[in-house]
RNA sequence: CAGGGUGUAGCUCAGCUUGGUAGAGCGUCUGGUUUGGGUCCAGAAGGCCGCAGGUUCAAAUCCUGUCACCCUGACCA
């Protein structure tokens, strides 16, 4: 038996795999529920199926495209001074608790009771398991810096799981955690946060994907800087806004406003527009709604929102105010971020209606006046918002608001007369003591919205910021001691004094950069895959599944070709050439080799790119070896 | 969570308004034909009409409930 003797090899062949061995069940048709190109294309070229919402399955294409992204990040991070372990995805439910985050998630966190009737929870993130881990096995500062991470399932409950692998409920995740005595200096924080950011661009870099690093929110995860690494693309979910002067970027939550020119006369100066009329707007509450009520433009009105401070009573007591009123521009977007900055109120969130209703806030139709003569109600007006006269015309600025009562509006809204107060009152007392104008200490002017296309930037004078959209593939942190401080992980320093540690955290989303690979490089006929995450590198169709000739060079073709550390499929089913043609540039394999009678009467095969049109050109059997090797390492 | 939509063959969908024993195309299988961009012909298999209840002599169709999935928003390391 010595023929079944295991061979044993340290040479890296590439693969060879044959259609008709494996499962790549492609389809005409999408099914109706897909709607993403990326979704459809990954179902129809048989990379993935649906099981469920926001579940799949990761098929024989899909999981080597999967398993590709992981070699990058692996090498990457491992070259970076990181080391892989693997944590479970089931987790003690008390671990949440520890550190609120089962409230910060909330039902996006998935929970369930084992036969005991304990409560568990299946990890949207890995902080807690990590720091507990930490907490049993960190004691000295000698043992920092520290980087550890994996590649992993991770299940989020999400409100609504959507566009196919792009937001889904279980999806595979590279989430590191970093551990650091100080952030300064050697083995700091930054040290790491660095080494990540030049990591992550290498990664993404080597997977052939066109992307932004940008700054970002740390969002629930806490912490204290942040930047998202974006696939560049149309359909992406996020908009992101980057200066083409400076290079700075960032995402709309996060990105700051140049400063923006004053009104010529000062902020709220200026005559009335008219007399203030009341408008009767039965059932419409919302901006769009007025506009085509009223034949207004949004520019025209100002849209006002309340937030209520959440924090303790003892913080709310210390902040001052119980409400946030945030004026910003019709055609404008309040931006939370903003509003907590400005504000110096650290935990806000939007006011429930009902109970503002109570409060004498007539929600849908509340104007800047709702703030004046109420206890608690800080009022803060975005720049744009904060003008009488319209310097572009010089005329008096024609203002819409509410009319802070069910069904109504106003119009010739003019600040100094109708406010209830006068703007311009001295008396810049506390939180207020930024220098602008606004009154009393319960009134602001500054920027609470999100930047617009078109703003000043904020790192390059006379620059303005333009637009793109993204997907987010990859975000890092500076966590701080966020979940060290809640959990208790501090090490001895070097002058035997405990200090709590540092940590950051990484995470790419595996799946996802499939998906917005494909939302990045498809075109009419299918996926166009960049090398480095192509599931195979080269497809050899052969014509003829039963000829001998045919047979022959296709076999030592692929052993030529897997011997040189290419990845290789073999098209050998029974189908007509029409079908292999169209299914070939579905799946979107980079390079592709016709054998057949025609060129092989000429002493070669057909060779052709993905990206290329047309027939592709006649090689010699003796050079395409090469000729593919070439052209993949110069991709 | 709010609003909207869809559940009928593996996939795309028709049938439902006006209740009468289940249809097409694609795919699959068989035989023939064809053989370089989703051939053509003939035949076959394949359905708890999402699930439960109700109305009716009779329900894919009407009514009630429920579940699932999708879209828009809210939400979102």
């Amino acid at each position: 038996m010595a023929s079944l003797r295991p061979v044993v090899t340290s040479v890296r062949n590439g693969v060879q795999h044959r259609w008709s061995s494996t499962l790549i069940p492609t389809t005409r048709e999408a099914p109706n529920d897909a709607e993403v190109p990326s979704h459809v294309l990954l179902h129809r070229a048989g990379f993935i199926r649906q099981v469920g919402a926001g579940i799949y399955d990761y098929l024989p294409l899909g999981h080597r495209v999967i398993n590709k992204v992981a070699a990058i990040v692996r090498e990457e991070m491992d070259a970076a001074g990181a080391t892989e372990m693997l944590m479970p995805a089931l987790e003690p439910f008390e671990l949440f608790e520890g550190t609120k985050r089962d409230e910060a998630y909330g039902d996006n966190l998935f929970r369930l009771k084992d036969r005991k009737g304990r409560l568990n929870a299946l990890a949207p993130t890995h902080e807690e398991v990590i720091t507990q881990l930490m907490v049993g096995s960190l004691t000295s500062y000698k043992q920092l810096p520290l980087n550890i991470y994996q590649i992993q399932t991770k299940f989020r409950d999400e409100a609504r799981p959507r566009a196919g692998l792009l937001r889904c409920r279980e999806f595979l995740m590279k989430d590191a955690y970093s551990f650091h005595l100080t952030v300064e200096g050697p083995g700091g924080l930054n040290d790491t946060y660095d080494a990540m950011y030049r990591a992550y661009t290498n990664i993404f870099t080597r997977c052939g994907l066109d992307f932004s690093a940008v700054e970002a929110e740390s969002g629930p995860i806490g912490g204290s800087a942040s930047h998202e690494f974006m696939v560049n693309c149309a359909s992406g979910e996020d908009t992101v806004l980057k200066c083409p002067a400076s290079g700075y970027a960032a995402n709309v939550e996060k990105c700051e406003i140049g400063v923006r020119p004053a009104p010529s006369k000062g902020y709220f100066v200026g005559e009335p527009s008219g007399a203030l009329e009341e408008v009767h707007t039965p059932g419409c509450p919302g901006i769009d709604d007025v506009c085509v009520f009223m034949k207004v433009k949004p520019q025209h009105m100002l849209k006002s929102v309340l937030f209520r401070a959440t924090g303790t009573p003892e913080e709310t007591a210390k902040f001052g105010h119980e409400y946030i009123l945030a004026v910003v521009r019709g055609d404008h977007d309040v931006n939370e971020g903003k509003v907590k900055a400005l504000s110096g109120c650290t935990s806000i969130a939007m006011a429930d209606p009902a109970e503002a209703i109570a409060k004498g806030f007539a929600i849908g139709f509340v104007s800047p006046r709702a703030a004046v003569g109420k206890k608690g109600v800080l009022l803060l007006v975005d720049r744009d918002a904060a003008t009488a006269v319209d310097d572009a015309s010089g005329k008096a600025k024609f203002w819409v608001t509410g009319g802070d009562k069910k069904d109504h509006h106003v119009k010739h809204f003019n600040w100094q007369r109708d406010l209830g107060k006068d703007p311009l009152a001295a008396g810049h007392e506390g939180a207020n003591a930024g220098g602008l104008r606004g009154g009393d200490a319960a009134m602001m002017v500054g920027d609470v919205r999100n930047a617009l296309a078109g703003d000043p930037s904020p790192r390059a004078a006379g620059a303005t910021l333009v637009t793109g959209r993204g997907i987010e593939v990859g975000h890092i942190f500076k966590l701080g001691t966020k979940y060290s401080q809640a959990m208790g992980l501090s090490v001895l320093t070097p002058q035997q004094k405990k200090e709590t540690v540092i940590m950051g955290c990484y995470g790419i989303g595996v799946s996802r950069t499939m998906a917005a690979c494909v939302e990045m490089s498809h075109d009419e006929f299918g996926i166009v895959w960049p090398v480095a995450l192509a599931p195979y590198h080269v497809l050899i169709v052969l014509m003829k599944h039963d000829d001998a000739r045919q047979r022959e060079a296709t076999a030592r073709l692929a052993d030529g070709l897997s011997a040189a550390g290419v990845d290789v499929l073999i098209d050998d089913r029974d189908e007509r050439p029409g079908v292999k043609f169209k299914d070939a540039d579905l799946i979107g394999i980079p390079l592709r080799i016709t054998i057949g009678d025609k060129a092989l009467e000429q002493g070669g095969v057909e060779y052709k790119s993905r990206r290329d049109t047309g027939k592709g050109e006649v090689i010699a059997l003796d050079a395409i070896v090469e000729k593919c090797v070439t052209t993949l390492n110069a991709k």
